[in-house]
DNA sequence: CCTCTTTAGTGATTTCTGTCACCGTTCAGG
DNA sequence: CCTGAACGGTGACAGAAATCACTAAAGAGG
C-alpha cells in the first residue's frame, strides 16, 4: 500500500489525515498496457484515483463504434466513478491504459464517510467534475464546429501532449478514435506530411511542429 | 424572498435547515423571455439556482456560431455557476431564458459555508454535475454519430419533452441551434411532413409524434 | 524463404451537407 | 392599402467525407 506522503505527492489537495484514511482503505491495482479498465454498462463498485500511467476514455455509440474524448493520468480520477459509484449506476463510458497504469481502488461504502468528514476529499470530486467537465466542452466544439482536418490537427496535439511526439499509432486507430474512416485519415495525415507536419512510418507517427 | 417551504418543495434535497439558509441570503431575479442570462467570457458573480422558468445553454464557437446543449428548468441549476464562482473563472457557456424564468442568485461568497456546513448543498452540486456531464455525453453523441435528419429528431425530441408539442421556432432558429443551415433544416422538415412526423407552420412546428 | 496478415496509398464513386440563387407568401408598419 | 422585411420552398452546384476497389509494402510466423 502506499504511504500518505507518497499519496499527497500526487493528490496535492489531499490533507494528511485524509491521505492517510485513503491510504488504509484502498487497494492498488495495476493494469496492463491495452487492458480495458472499465467497460461501457459496467457498474462501478468503486473509485479509481489514477497513480500513474496513462488513460484513454471513449464514449461508445449504439452501434459498437468508439469515440475518444480525453485522457487521465497521475493525479486525475474517473469523474464518473466518484457518482456513479454512489448511486450504483452503470458507466456511460469506457477506459482503456495506453501504458501500464497504477491505480488505487477505494470501495463505495466509504464515499460517504469521505465526502461529509474530509473537506479536501469533496474539493478534489469538485475540481475532477469541473474539469473533465471543460474538457467535454472542448469536445463538443472540435465535433461541432470544426471540419476533419482540423479535428485532426487537435487530435495528434492532445497525444503529443501526453505521450510524446513519436506516437505508435496505425491510421485505423486514428480513424477509430475519431470516429472517422481509415482512407480519409491516410490522405489528411498525407497531406499535412506534405506541409511538414508530420512525418508518416509504418505503425507510428513523428510529430513535426 | 422565498420563504423555506416554497425553495424546499422545488429543491426537495434541501433540508429545512439549508432552505431557511439560502431564503435568507439569496437574491430573486427574474429574466424576460429571450434575455441572454450569461455570456460566454462573463465571471459568476452569484450562483444561480432556477425557481420556474426554462432556460437555454449553448456552447459558442470562435466564430460566433451557437450550439444548443440543453435546457434548464425550475429545480436545476447551472453546474458551472457553482464551481466556476468558487474559483472566479469565465463561463464558458451562454444561457438564454426561452420563457420568463425566475432565479435566485446566491453570492459566491457564501459557497465554502454551504459546502462545508450544509450536507444537502453538495449533495445538490454534485447531483447538478453529474446529471449535466451526463446530457454532454448524449449531446457528443449525436454529433459524433448521427446524421443531421437524426440529430433534427432528436432535437424536436428535446424541445418537446421541455416545451410541449407546439414550437414556436423557425427554421432559422433550429438551423442555428444545431450549427446547420437554414435551407438543410427546411428540406429535413419537409421530409418529415411527409412522413406524417410533424405539421409545418408559419414561424411554428407541430409535432405529431 | 515463402506465405499470410496488417498497414498504407490512391483513384473512382456516392452520399451528405452547405452554399448560392431565386421566388412566392406572410405580415407588420407606415 | 402598399411596401419591405422575414420566412420558407426548391433547384443547382460545390465540397467534405464515407465507401468501394484495388495495389504495394512491411512484418510475423512457420
Amino acid at each position: 500500500m502506499d504511504t500518505p506522503e507518497e499519496l499527497q505527492k500526487i493528490f496535492p489537495i489531499f490533507d494528511s489525515k485524509l491521505a492517510a484514511f485513503i491510504a488504509g482503505i484502498s487497494e492498488r491495482r495495476t493494469f496492463g498496457e491495452g487492458e480495458i479498465m472499465m467497460k461501457t454498462g459496467q457498474y462501478f463498485k468503486a473509485t479509481m484515483l489514477i497513480i500513474s500511467g496513462k488513460v484513454k476514455l471513449y464514449r461508445e455509440s449504439d452501434e459498437g463504434s468508439e469515440f475518444f474524448m480525453y485522457f487521465l493520468e497521475g493525479g486525475n480520477a474517473c469523474a464518473l466513478s466518484m457518482i456513479c459509484a454512489t448511486r450504483n449506476q452503470a458507466s456511460q463510458i469506457m477506459a482503456m491504459a495506453v501504458e501500464e497504469t497504477e491505480v488505487l481502488m477505494i470501495p463505495i461504502r466509504y464515499m460517504d464517510e469521505l465526502m461529509t468528514h474530509h473537506k479536501g476529499w469533496y474539493y478534489f470530486v469538485l475540481e475532477t467534475y469541473r474539469s473533465r467537465f471543460e474538457e467535454l466542452l472542448v469536445v463538443i466544439d472540435n465535433i461541432a464546429f470544426k471540419n476533419m482536418d482540423e479535428r485532426l490537427e487537435w487530435y495528434l496535439k492532445q497525444q503529443t501532449d501526453k505521450l510524446g511526439k513519436h506516437l505508435n499509432l496505425t491510421h485505423q486507430q486514428i480513424a477509430h478514435d475519431l470516429s472517422s474512416s481509415r482512407e480519409v485519415i491516410s490522405r489528411l495525415l498525407k497531406k499535412m506530411e506534405r506541409n511538414q507536419m508530420v512525418a508518416l512510418h509504418r505503425n507510428s507517427i513523428e510529430v513535426l511542429i
